[in-house]
DNA sequence: CCTTGACCCTGTACCTACTACGGAGTTTAC
DNA sequence: GTAAACTCCGTAGTAGGTACAGGGTCAAGG
C-alpha cells in the first residue's frame, strides 16, 4: 500500500527531487518514514502530488496551487474563489500568449526581410542595432525627427 | 559626451542595476571610470546596451544575445549564423505560444464547465483532482457526488 | 556471509535574468 | 555649507526546480 518516493514520483508525474522540494517548501506535508528514514507515501499523498502536477501542466504557479489545494481541502466548497484563481491565471496566460505572439511576428518579419536583402547587411542585426527609427509600441523618446542634433 | 550610468540606463532602456549586472557577467565590457570610481559611458556603450535591450524585447536569451553581439562585432559578417540563431529562437517562441495556447484552451474549458454545473462540485478542482484515463492500476473510481447543502 | 548495485538520505550549489537591499562615498543644487 | 540625489560594492532574494557530493540501506546472487 505505501510506496517509496520513486514509485510516488512515477505515479504522480512529479520528479523525485521535485517531490522533496515540494516537501521542503511546505506544499505537501512530510510523509511517514520507515525505520531507516525512507519516505513512504500513501494514495492520498500521491493524489496531492498529482493535483500539483496537473496544476503545473496548466501553468499555475506554486502559490496558486497552494491556494487551490487549500480550497480543495476545505469541506464547505468555495467555488467562487477557485473560479477567481483560474480566471486570473487564464488572463495571465493569454497575456503571455499575446506577448510571445508579438515577438514571433517581429522575428518573422526581420528574418524574412533578411532573406531578401542579404547582401546589403543583415537586417536581423540591423533591427537590433538601429537607432531611433523605432515604431514599436510604448516608448517615445522626446526626439524631434525634424531637428536632429 | 560621456555619461553616468543613470543616463545610459535611460537612453538604452536597460535598468541601471541591470547594466551593472551585464557588466558583471561579461555581456558588456567594463566602462571607463571617473576619478571617484563612477562608471562613464560613451555612445558605443549605449548602442551595445540598446542592442541587448532590443534583443530581450524579442525574447532572446542573454546567451543568444551574446552570440549575436559577437556576430555583430565581427567584420566579415556571417548572416547565416545570425539567421540560424534567429530561426532557432523563433521556433522556440512558437513552441511556447502553442504550449500556452493549449493551457489557455484547457483553462477556458474547465472554467466554462464550472459555470454551468456549479452545484455538482467544482469542475476546476475536479480537473485537477481526477484520477483518470492515465495508468491507474486497478483503482475504483466510483465516488458518488454527494450534493452540497 | 559478503559483495554488488540500486535505491534513498541530507545539504548545498547551480540555473535565468534580474531586483533589492545595506552601508558607504561623491556630486550637485540651493 | 549642507542636504538631497546619485553612485559604489557586495550580498541575498525571487521561481521552480536540477544536480551533485558524500554518505546510509536494502535485495539478490554467489
Amino acid at each position: 500500500m505505501r510506496m517509496k518516493i520513486s514509485e510516488a514520483a512515477a505515479l504522480s508525474g512529479c520528479h523525485l527531487e521535485t517531490i522533496r522540494y515540494y516537501e521542503r517548501i511546505g506544499l505537501v506535508p512530510a510523509p511517514l518514514r520507515t525505520g531507516a528514514g525512507y519516505r513512504t507515501y500513501g494514495t492520498a499523498d500521491v493524489d496531492r502530488l498529482q493535483f500539483i502536477s496537473r496544476g503545473r501542466e496548466m501553468g499555475f504557479s506554486l502559490d496558486e496551487i497552494r491556494s487551490l489545494l487549500r480550497l480543495n481541502d476545505d469541506p464547505n466548497l468555495s467555488c467562487n474563489e477557485v473560479d477567481a484563481v483560474a480566471r486570473g491565471h487564464l488572463a495571465e496566460v493569454q497575456r503571455r500568449v499575446e506577448e510571445l505572439t508579438r515577438m514571433a511576428d517581429e522575428l518573422q518579419r526581420v528574418i524574412s526581410q533578411c532573406a531578401g536583402t542579404a547582401r546589403g547587411g543583415c537586417t536581423i542585426l540591423g533591427a537590433l542595432r538601429r537607432r531611433d527609427d523605432r515604431v514599436a509600441p510604448g516608448k517615445e523618446e522626446g526626439r524631434a525627427p525634424s531637428a536632429p542634433p
